[in-house]
RNA sequence: GCCCCCAUCGUCUAGUGGCCUAGGACACCACCCUUUCAAGGUGGCGGCACGGGUUCGAAUCCCGUUGGGGGUGCCA
């Protein structure tokens, strides 16, 4: 494939939508796969909605990806409201030619004169002969006759041009549309290839006509399919969790949403489904994509996420988990962190982590001077069993060899001769360090707590009473 | 209403007329391992929406039905 342009034109919205993200990432392989070109767009024709800092959000969500602001194939940003004044020169354009007309109708006209709330646009203007005036919108005169849309994913699509109606180009009051602006931006952008929602597919014919009408070939069109919940709908910024900001934030790392994105609606070659990147980029085609639209399942990115955090190094788990720590020493003033106390509790966290936000919550017991004690689980425990055997636990403690498999050992001695088995017999001592059930290997931080207060832990809790 | 798209396990998908008694991944279940919870290992459950064609042969091609989605603004 030669060198393309392709263009990514998000809108400013506040955040960025990981349906946006999967769109980036594929242009941004076309891009490179063909040594081309990817001009980044924000799309807004609302001057006002071009805050800096939604751009600054755009910028830094694709500099996450890897799509890289600094990289030779990166281009842009322009602003689609920067180039107002080519877009409305180009609608005069189409009405000096005579491919647009202008009109005087209202809403209200359109519904007296068809009696239909829904219809589209009768063309009653559309012989009037009338000139450019005030509240007066141009419209594009569709022409007879039909167009093809050839889709690289979704093949030929014919398009009646009689169900469609003549729509508008610029506004009552002057202002240029959408449709124009962007079929505009992308001929002065010499876009080549377009890679973009389906939800854009019924407004390609519209567009594929003003390419014409200007004299310019038009590009070649892949309308990827939309991002659904779980009720099937398009993901939604109100209903659905989609900011790709939110994902980061909540310790999803880059790469494993990176590949997540790319198997919706795509798969990789073989067996497997986590692949390196360079792979993807390798072998990623558009005319693999499929035309259906895609679920967007947490649980599998979930899946992903610990798949890409087992795999991590040891060392670069370690520092991906430190904003996560940070935060969590902020709310807790009490804190007696140690760095070398994690580095070493680290392999018991990256073994069994969901997302990086896991990490404090795994190791907090050891970073306290007392535990935070589930209270659930404090009162379904603590019987006469489990208050025999914390006495006899605390009293073989005091001499144990402080070591974790003389320790492991010691415990379920005493368990057996209270009748229970390895499993039940850790749990009070479990609740008594850690103030849970269910939690990291026991015994290693033991040894990092020391004897001293391992057992303080365990007579405090032997000393704990129900309080009703 | 009109236009367009889509339809394989619960989910994401492989599959482009015989390699399909339909393969993988996530989820779920069981077992193994085990220091609780995980992780890991092994196995299991589970699908071509329906009806007609075409063909020696159809998940695959055609038509229809049904279901789902998108669009239909002087929004982007």
């Amino acid at each position: 494939m030669s060198s393309l342009r392709v263009r990514f034109a998000p809108s400013p919205t506040g955040m960025f939508h990981v349906g946006s993200a999967r769109s980036a990432l594929f242009n941004w392989i076309l891009a490179k796969q063909s040594g081309g070109t990817f001009v980044l767009r924000v799309e807004d024709t609302d001057d006002a909605r071009n805050q800096p800092e939604w751009t600054q959000g755009i910028l830094d969500a694709l500099a996450w990806l890897e799509v890289s602001p600094t990289d030779p194939a990166f281009e842009g940003p322009y602003y689609q409201s920067a180039n107002v004044e080519a877009h409305v020169s180009a609608a005069h354009r189409l009405a000096d030619i005579g491919a647009a007309y202008y009109c005087d109708c209202t809403r209200d006209d359109l519904v007296a004169r068809t009696g239909h709330e829904k219809h589209g646009y009768d063309r009653y203007c559309r012989d009037r002969g009338l000139t450019a005036g005030p509240g007066r919108a141009l419209r594009f005169r569709v022409p007879e006759g039909s167009s093809v849309v050839s889709d690289l994913i979704r093949g030929d699509v014919e398009f009646e041009h009689a169900s469609m109606e003549d729509f508008v180009v610029l506004r009552g009051n002057g202002s240029p549309l959408f449709l124009i602006a962007n079929v505009v931006d992308d001929i002065t952008h010499r876009i080549t290839l377009v890679v973009r929602g389906e939800e854009h597919f019924p407004n390609t014919p519209k567009q594929q006509l003003m390419w014409q009408a200007f004299g310019e070939t038009p590009p070649v069109w892949a309308h990827v399919p939309v991002l659904v919940n779980e009720a099937r709908k398009k993901l939604s910024k109100r209903r659905d969790k989609v900011a790709l900001e939110q994902f980061r934030d909540e310790g999803f790392v880059m790469d494993a949403m990176r590949n997540y994105l790319m198997t919706l609606g795509w798969t990789p070659k073989g067996d497997a489904e986590i692949v390196p990147w360079a792979d993807m980029v390798r072998d990623f085609s558009l005319a693999d994509v499929v035309s259906s639209p895609a679920f967007f399942d947490l649980k599998k990115l979930a899946a992903f996420n610990g798949d890409y955090i087992r795999a991590m190094a040891p060392a670069d788990f370690v520092a991906a988990c430190e904003p996560w720590l940070a935060a969590w020493r902020d709310a807790h003033p009490g804190h007696r962190w140690s760095q070398d106390t994690f580095i070493r509790m680290a392999p018991f966290v990256q073994e069994r982590a969901v997302t990086l936000a896991d990490a404090p919550g795994t190791i907090d017991f050891v970073m306290l001077d007392e535990p935070v004690f589930d209270t659930e689980a404090r009162t379904k425990v603590m019987n006469d069993t489990a208050r025999a055997l914390l006495a006899d636990v605390i009293a073989a403690f005091a001499t144990a060899e402080w070591e974790a498999e003389t320790l492991k050992t010691t415990v379920e001695e005493i368990g057996a001769t209270h009748g229970l088995k390895r499993g039940p017999a850790q749990g009070p001592v479990r609740l008594a360090v850690t103030g849970r059930l269910v939690g990291p290997p026991l015994y290693e931080p033991l040894v990092i707590l020391g004897r001293g207060e391992t057992i303080a832990r365990l007579r405090a809790l032997l000393a704990w009473e129900p309080t009703e």
